[in-house]
DNA sequence: CTGGTCATGTGGTCACTACCAGTTAGATTA
DNA sequence: TAATCTAACTGGTAGTGACCACATGACCAG
């Protein structure tokens, strides 16, 4: 990572700031708590204006690398072990960030016709063909997850058990296959009790308990993309989020 | 809500047009997926620069009314059940979203000694008085929530039972006795099961399955305020949260 | 009919300028 | 000494002006 702006970069100036600071507070080259440059010392330091300075810690303020104190200053945030705050993430990112092997058995890959339950959710027509992948999720090699994604694509775009296969993560193919890029998603989360099928494939007894996660992705452009249904094992997963107000 | 933006008001013209265009999405004045007005337009409907216009749909944007599409315009968000999005929301304030008549029955209210666990989550030393409070929450009289808070607060900072009693909101008493004003949480989700008191307590049978939530409230300036600890009947309450790229 | 070009409208980025609103520390005053 | 004032910081809000990148439809050439 540079430590100047290069004003021939791509990359906008404020992104390119953004990862300057980014890095020093990573690196522990500024300490929690401690105050930063003024907005006044950044532009001079790397020649930029103040709207772009602006810009640029906007960013990091709202992903809680700083925050600022309105006639004092801008101040590095104790650091959390989760670096990203309430970011939308993959299975497999989620895991990896917790220092956890991903890894995936595909149960089935196939298109069915939209039941009317999850035709509602994914606001299309019920009986809309859509692509269904049933995986079991592993941790470490041990299963933590019973996941069945149903997705809205054209049938031209089809994903192989090969294209899962390499990376496994779904967001990955989604987002440089068709251009599809997650946004954001409605989640909810609630408790049940494991069915003995659910129990087998688990490898927990029958009646243990479970969270299940129910979420619909949306798109850039606002349209529902899939919905995904996950059972956890209750005694192997837990879930983080960071709120924000 | 006006419909005009006045420069003698005390609250600054982007959050003054903000209100104005929300109002517009939320009367339906403005129908989902179709665009509002450009920006250029707006700067001579409202009279105000180009910079204010948008800082405000930034606003709206992050709260998830709006999105933008290079080169096309400035798109009405399909509107979701829930208006904010993933919003830091306090117990009362997200049942009353639901239509759920909130109530609680305050167990105890008295200052302790931090035991080290927790001492550790609000990064203060073990052993520094804090406020403890239990309760039993209710959904329409029916009781779905058994909830300990632990509040790192100065001796002087008493908040009484009857404090409580009234608004039932914690987050409003530390917003407006002391000023406090919670702006981030991290929370975990896991599942266990009822132990024989929890299970009279929540008028359900031991060993039924319960939601466990654990969160850490940070105030403004990031210092850790709160540690509560809640236990949700898994057959009363389902989490939701709405996730952000 | 097809494919390319181009003008125009949209949001995205950036600079410069000005003034307002909290905070703080040091100078001043009672 | 203690309270007050003030100047010099900090981030917050706002206007203006410019140019870039992308989308779209009208037009034209093949």
């Amino acid at each position: 990572m540079s430590r100047t702006i290069d004003p021939y970069n791509a990359l906008p100036k404020y992104n390119q700031l953004a990862s300057i600071l980014r890095q020093k507070i990573e690196d522990g080259e500024w300490l929690p708590r401690t105050s930063i440059p003024s907005e006044r010392q950044l532009e001079v330091i790397y020649s930029i204006s103040r709207t772009t300075i602006r810009e640029a810690i906007d960013h990091l303020v709202r992903q809680g690398y700083l925050y600022r104190e309105h006639g004092r200053g801008t101040f590095v945030s104790p650091q959390k072990l989760q670096k990203g705050l309430m970011e939308l993430t993959s299975f497999s990112e989620d895991l990896l960030k917790r220092g956890i092997q991903p890894g995936q058995i595909i149960r089935s890959l196939n298109w069915v016709d939209a039941p009317a339950k999850i035709a509602q959710k994914l606001e299309i027509p019920t009986g809309t063909p859509l692509l269904r992948i049933e995986r079991i999720r592993l941790g470490d090699n041990i299963p933590i997850g019973l996941q069945t994604s149903y997705l809205a694509l054209s049938p031209e775009q089809a994903i192989s058990e090969s294209d899962m296969q390499g990376s496994g993560s779904l967001y990955r193919i989604l987002q440089e296959k068709f251009n599809i890029i997650p946004s954001e998603a409605d989640e909810t989360l609630e408790v049940t009790l494991a069915t003995p099928e659910e129990a087998v494939l688990l490898e927990i007894p029958e009646g243990a308990p479970l969270l299940l996660s129910e979420r619909v992705l949306f798109a850039q452009n606002r349209k529902p993309v899939e919905y995904v249904k996950i059972l956890y094992r209750g005694d192997r997963y837990q879930y983080f989020v960071r709120l924000t107000r």
